[in-house]
DNA sequence: GTATCATTTAGACGAAAATCTAAATAAAGG
DNA sequence: CCTTTATTTAGATTTTCGTCTAAATGATAC
């Protein structure tokens, strides 16, 4: 839930593929394995980095667990790398 | 060079803390070193590992060598974060 | 309850990354 | 050339990470 955890959980490209997935929509843990030539547990793994660093969230409706986009922590490290860009922020 | 790369290199916090250091001009290596707990050999490292992703560049000047931010290759990562965010990109 | 299906958790393993010390390179100044 | 200063490179160590298999949990339907 911290701004370092959510860097780190974008610097996997197996977990940019899963949000990038989920920009179509809300999809079960199983379905979105079913896009990775791995393991459904590896899947879970990532799928649970993704949920610490708040990036997205999880809701259960019977058997399934549904995993969707929450985008919102996004704003700091756009505006990050922006105040890395413009804003010479100590300039008078 | 790579996408994957800056990525890789944004997702330390020492790295990112140097390029927050040279929002303010190039500066050498050991006096960047200065700012951190850690060998000059580590902070070479970690330069080495920005340049390769192209976030900084580096000029000899003498006896020293000057290190300056590179932020072309964020306009890839932003453009992947914005497109997370809105654009839904196969809509009609 | 038992069986089955969807998913996670636990534990192990190898590969990758961060760090250190020590040695090497590069440049400048005697 | 030798010394000093700035920085990198090489090699070793430790930690972190991605992945697997096997076992556990949760939920449904018989």
């Amino acid at each position: 839930m911290s701004f370092q955890a959510t860097f780190k959980a974008l610097s996997d490209p197996t977990r940019r593929q899963i949000l990038a997935l989920l920009k179509d929509g809300a999809r079960t843990a199983g379905d979105i394995g079913t896009s990775f030539d791995m393991t459904g547990a590896t899947v879970s793994h990532h799928l649970s980095v993704l949920k610490e660093a708040g990036l997205v969230s999880d809701d259960r409706r019977g058997k399934f667990i549904y995993y969707e986009l929450n985008l919102s922590v996004l704003d700091e490290i756009t505006g990050w790398l922006a105040g890395l860009k413009g804003e010479n922020h100590h300039e008078k």
